[in-house]
DNA sequence: AATATCACG
DNA sequence: ACGTACGTGATATTT
């Protein structure tokens, strides 16, 4: 039998410091109970543990055995935020049946010990869950630890049991107390022995075992054949014997607290559903509700329509109701939803007294003209995720123009860091309303009834945009992101509803064939990687491959990941002279990676018609950039030679060609108009390689002395600097010394005296308004920048100093699309844009065309703004991808 | 469902 | 001392 006790305080630390901050509506805290959670649903899964409880310490605690007057003293007080949600997260388990142990007097490390102990005597098998190391010395035969570790929002856990712990320390669990008394801890305030840290103290006790056997031997130690012990050392354990005597004291779990516990009392029983649903209600934890199956506690009366309460329905089904709904739509704005197949429409209108709900359906005769009417550019539409709407009725050859307002396109706006932008949850957070949205129900709405509920549902949800409509226009003014909304994202949906019904002819012949080929070199290299192994493994598997690389053919080590050695690229590249299997396995991951993902993966969604149609989101990135998915063709390879064939796959179709038009450095370009840096705006302004331009100043020479390699460390450094930059990531970019990275760094921040002040401004204006803007005023909140946990809040500079140049990138990019667009189709040309690659369009025209659709490009993409330095266009064209670019 | 890896800008 | 660049999506493997 197995019984988990978690170390409450521990864990919450970890998940409040580690979980981005997250707040219900009325703003309370709830990151670290949602944390909490969810490592313990980690935990269950992981373990399946028979009994299940909790240890906290108690809010004021004396610690009666410890009498270090330090101890604690100068331990961060906890913060308010996560202060507020102790007792929540302490309801939370109450009702989830999950037994807390609380003791006056005793910390909760005391009590897993002692709880550890108990379940021992008991013949209980017992695994103690923290985050904190100083609870190894707990591990045994009958114990285990768990240790969580968290790290941007992701816990990993790792089991430690005796073997393990052997194998990471060297020594016996029990003596990490005597590690602690020699190196001290700071977070638990344990001084140790001055001038001894982990590495000392480590090597000591792989070497004596104990504080005690150290000092026994002391006069001695140094004698001992290569023990690191010089005079100094001996020295300072000479002083430090009292400090280690109290510190080993103070690092010393005390497993005898007065507690009445047996595992049996903690046996894991089913949560208390109307308690739990009631409490993950009130901290919108509606994922959780989901995740363990939570139901109302007494199956309330459903949602109905908000609407039908009052709202006048009419089927237009007649032509007299036609010219009824003809013109209430002309005079008011019309919320329209759609069911899947099109086959019913509803337009909400509202005329300022009441909700008319119109309802179209293919059935009747006036459908088709009652479509028509709608799309006339005069008619005020709104909807959620119209670019969707837009392709849906141009597939069936109507033209819709006149969209005012788009739910979903809104709340991205202003927030788009949130993870979703379902319309129930919308209307939920914004309005304070359920809808019956398809959420509702069994997520079937059966058209067998006649299409009642149907119907129902869809002038419900029409009902909801048209609320959001009200709420978050206001909002969109009051952060100024109106103007972004109105004229760039709203005219923007119907120029990518075009892309995507376009779409891009793919050579599907040409893909078989080069699949094939693949296919064979993949088997050759397959064979040639098993018998320099010896052994047959598969490849695709990073673990076997570890265990091939780094146990069988010993290579070394590099970085760690959470179960294993890393066997990524970088790692080994690294490795690649060492041992011929590993530049075997480097390119049998590249041929892998085309099969799979692109020559495999492509073909699968390839159209009847030999095209592939993307499906561009508008609302996913936390920047403004698109993204494109199904297939993504945002990263169709180019960079390496064999990549670059599956780009020569995309081709135009006979008598056309395709135009391929990039903005050259776009990114560095707005970083020299925002940061005002007068020596970046020469560079440009001047036309000048900004590379090399970089190395000449940042190494004081004359632009035409720069070398190969110095052109190409500025240019990483360019890119660190856009991406908010550190001297390791550097060092290990270019593979120079952290210290020789740093040197650049400083040197660079001083030649570019604008952008480094840029930087340290935009930083500091997030940390005081909340958010990040781009030129045109696009947000991202920056909640990461007041989190405490110092990984978190480097991130959240990082990301501050990286959004405004990226979106404000994006921004530029969406109004070039828009332009391009109406510049194309009102020129008459035989031309219709296909693709966009974040800095990059693509264009498909008659061959005839090309010259005249190429300068339009450039035309267009380069007056899409007006910076202090030039925005500048490459375009080629070609007869595929590969060739245009 | 989560993780590791790798494709793109 | 910390842990290591911003933004995405697809695949195969493992849990």
């Amino acid at each position: 039998m197995k019984l988990v006790v978690l170390d409450g305080n521990s864990i919450v630390n970890r998940a409040f410091f580690g979980v981005r901050p997250l707040n219900t509506a009325d703003g309370t805290p709830t990151n670290a109970v949602f944390g909490f959670i969810n490592i313990l649903r980690r935990i269950i899964s992981e373990e399946g543990p028979d009994a299940l409880c909790v240890t906290f310490d108690l809010p004021a605690p004396t610690f009666r055995h410890k009498q270090y007057e330090g101890y604690k003293a100068t331990r961060h007080k906890m913060p308010d935020e996560l202060a507020v949600q102790m007792p929540i997260l302490k309801e939370t388990l109450d009702a989830m049946n999950i037994r807390r142990y609380e003791l006056e007097g005793w910390e909760a490390d005391d009590l897993l010990g002692t709880i550890a102990n108990k379940c021992a005597s008991a013949g209980w098998e017992c695994v103690v869950c923290t985050g904190d190391r100083d609870s190894l010395q707990l591990v045994s035969a009958a114990t285990t630890v768990d240790l969580i570790t968290t790290r941007m929002g992701n816990t990993s856990t790792k089991r430690v049991t005796p073997e393990v712990f052997r194998a990471d320390y060297g020594f016996e669990p029990i003596h990490m107390i005597d590690l602690k008394a020699l190196m001290g801890d700071s977070s638990d305030n344990i001084p140790g022995v001055r001038g001894v840290g982990e590495k000392t103290a480590m090597g000591l006790i792989q070497l004596y075992g104990s504080v005690d056997a150290i000092y026994e031997k002391l006069p001695d130690i140094f004698q001992a054949p290569d023990v690191p012990a010089k005079p100094s050392l001996i020295a300072k354990l000479d002083e430090g014997r009292e400090m280690a005597a109290l510190s080993k004291d103070l690092a010393t779990i005390r497993c005898e607290a007065p507690l009445e516990f047996s595992p049996e009392e903690n046996l894991v029983k089913p949560v208390d559903n109307d308690r739990l649903y009631a409490l993950f209600t009130r901290l919108e934890f509606r994922k959780l509700i989901e995740a363990y199956k939570l139901t109302p506690p007494e199956p309330d009366e459903k949602a109905e329509p908000m609407i039908e309460a009052e709202c006048v329905t009419v089927e237009v089904s007649d032509m007299a109701a036609l010219a009824e709904f003809t013109e209430a739509v002309r005079k008011y704005p019309v919320s329209l939803r759609f069911s899947q197949g099109m086959d019913i429409c509803c337009a909400d209108v509202d005329s300022e007294e009441t909700f008319t709900g119109y309802i179209l359906r293919e059935s009747f005769p006036t459908w088709r003209s009652a479509l028509e009417v709608l799309c006339a550019p005069e008619v005020k539409k709104l909807g959620h995720d119209i670019k969707d709407t837009v392709r849906a009725l141009m597939d069936m050859g109507l033209e819709p123009e006149g969209w005012v307002f788009d739910s979903a396109l809104a709340a991205y706006l202003l927030d788009p860091t949130a993870s979703r932008y379902e319309l129930g949850a919308l209307c939920q957070k914004y309005c304070g309303f359920t809808i019956m949205d398809g959420a509702e129900e069994d997520g079937q709405f059966s058209l067998l009834d006649d299409g009642t509920k149907l119907v129902s549902k869809l002038l419900s949800e029409a009902a909801g945009v048209a609320a959001l409509r009200e709420r978050l226009t206001p909002k969109l003014r009051e952060k100024g992101l109106t103007e972004l909304f109105e004229n760039v994202e709203l005219p923007l949906c119907p120029v990518l509803a075009r892309m995507e019904r376009e779409g891009m002819l793919v050579d599907e012949q040409a893909l078989l064939t080069f699949g094939n080929h693949l296919t064979d070199s993949l088997n050759a290299m397959t064979e040639e990687i098993y018998a320099l192994a010896g052994v047959k493994f598969n490849i695709n598997s990073p673990k076997q491959l570890g265990e091939v690389l780094f146990e069988r053919l010993g290579l070394p080590t590099g970085k760690k990941n959470n179960r294993g050695y890393s066997t990524n690229a970088d790692v080994m590249e690294k490795l690649r002279p060492l041992h011929p299997i590993v530049g075997r396995v480097l390119e049998y991951r590249e041929l892998s990676k085309l099969k799979s993902t692109y020559v495999e993966g492509l073909y699968k969604v390839i159209d009847p018609d030999g095209r592939v149609r993307t499906s561009f989101q508008m609302t996913v990135t936390a920047t403004g950039r698109l993204s494109s998915a199904e297939p993504n063709l945002q990263n169709i390879p180019v960079r390496r030679e064999l990549g670059g064939e599956i780009r020569r796959m995309f081709v135009a179709p006979a008598g056309r060609v395709l135009v391929d038009a990039d903005y050259s450095q776009i990114e560095l370009r707005i970083l020299a108009h925002i940061s005002g840096d007068e020596n970046m705006k020469n560079a440009f302004l001047s036309g000048q390689d900004i590379h090399r331009s970089t190395a000449a100043q940042v190494l004081g020479i004359p632009p035409e002395q720069v070398t190969h390699e110095q052109r190409s460390h500025a240019k990483a450094v360019n890119f660190g600097i856009v991406y908010g930059i550190s001297a390791f990531s550097l060092s290990e970019d270019i593979g120079v010394s952290v210290a020789e990275a740093k040197d650049y760094i400083d040197t660079y921040m001083a030649t570019y005296k604008g952008v480094s002040d840029y930087m340290e401004r935009v930083v500091r204006e997030a940390k005081e308004t909340g958010v990040v803007r781009t030129l045109y005023g696009r947000i991202r909140p920056m909640p990461e920048l007041k989190a405490s946990n110092f990984n978190l809040r480097s991130f959240g500079e990082r990301v501050a100093r990286n959004m405004p140049i990226q979106g404000t990138a994006a921004d530029i990019v969406k109004i070039a699309m828009v332009n391009v667009d109406r510049a194309l189709r009102a020129s008459g040309l035989d031309a219709a844009l296909l693709l966009q690659v974040h800095d990059e369009l693509i264009v498909e025209c008659a061959e005839a065309d090309a010259q005249a659709v190429r300068e339009l490009l450039i035309r267009e993409m380069e007056g899409a703004a007006t910076l202090s330095v030039p925005l500048t266009v490459e375009a080629n064209i070609g007869k595929n991808w590969l060739e245009a670019k």
